[in-house]
DNA sequence: CGGTTTATGGACATCGTGGTCTATTGATGG
DNA sequence: CCATCAATAGACCACGATGTCCATAAACCG
């Protein structure tokens, strides 16, 4: 074994590092954060300043996104005075891959992980079955998830009802 | 210089996309392309080279990202005439989360999605549910399959199994 | 021993994503 | 009508991931 390679210099690689195996890009995550922002209030017009604000997202950047999102049908847009942002649909309605899916984000599937240009069940690369695993979980997580999982979910500030 | 400019280029939105929901990054797709192939051959050295072209990932960045799996243990490597790498542990010991883990891919966890500092079960933000199903099913994906799994599947040549 | 083969290490160059900024358009209210 | 608010649009920049290249070190062969 030859491989005593001493690291007496830790100097780092520029392979950097994700925060992790990232499901989605941070504009996918911007948009699914926005989303539910909009999915958990009331259906009033929200401006992307005060939406930017509540998602933790840079405003100017944001507004890109919610153009996106716009243009994808998912939400409704008014200018001027009083205007802002409303989903375009109930909650229950929108999906979490539609919302991805108006970022870009295909649902998996489209490219082989091996490199080859075609790869289907019947000429599978090495890694397609195992990749075939992991997109069809998260395809089932996208399609399945919506707006109304995480509108219910943990109440941001007790709201207390007065009266 | 990137003054160059660039005009009559229809760039439509900043908001890229790729390639679907991508799991890893490309580093990382590219190190288990290449475990794949050595644990799919005989444990007999294969050179950056030979693994670069069968892997069908540019050449001498193979040999960083190669680097890397040499430096997390997961390769042997050895210098000189006849030399190259090879798996360090049989491909049945080698897990997905090790090579995505050598990668600086660590499994997901961390970041709050909602650009909350904190989220926990105590704290959840709106998004925690359903980040960590999503999360789970990534981590249950790469902790059980090994590199014995992709050997196994699909043969890209006519071998016959042992039993 | 020198020469070849291979990995190793880093210096760049490039490109896409993320992020900022400014101008314009459209709607509202007085 | 004019002032103001807010979305729309796109130019522009920063930075990290990706990709290329070259010098060096180590192992083998003659």
């Amino acid at each position: 074994m030859r491989t005593k390679s001493k690291p007496s210099k830790p100097r780092k690689l520029p392979i950097a590092h994700r925060d992790g195996i990232a499901p989605v890009s941070q504009s996918a995550e911007y948009a699914l954060r926005v989303m539910t922002c909009l999915a958990r209030g009331d259906q009033i017009a929200r401006t992307a300043t005060d939406l930017a604000i509540e998602a933790t997202v840079p405003v100017h950047y944001l507004s890109k996104v919610l153009r996106r999102l716009v243009a994808a049908g998912l939400l409704s847009s008014q200018k001027g005075h009083g205007g802002g942002f409303v989903l375009a649909r109930a909650p229950s309605q929108i999906r979490f891959a539609d919302v991805l899916g108006a970022m870009g984000e295909a649902p998996v599937g489209g490219r082989c992980a091996f490199g080859w240009g075609k790869c289907d069940a019947k000429a599978p690369c090495p890694l397609h079955p195992a990749w075939t695993v992991l997109s069809e979980a998260l395809q089932a997580w996208a399609g399945k998830t919506t707006l109304a999982d995480v509108a219910a979910a943990a109440p941001q500030k007790r709201r207390k009802r007065r009266g």
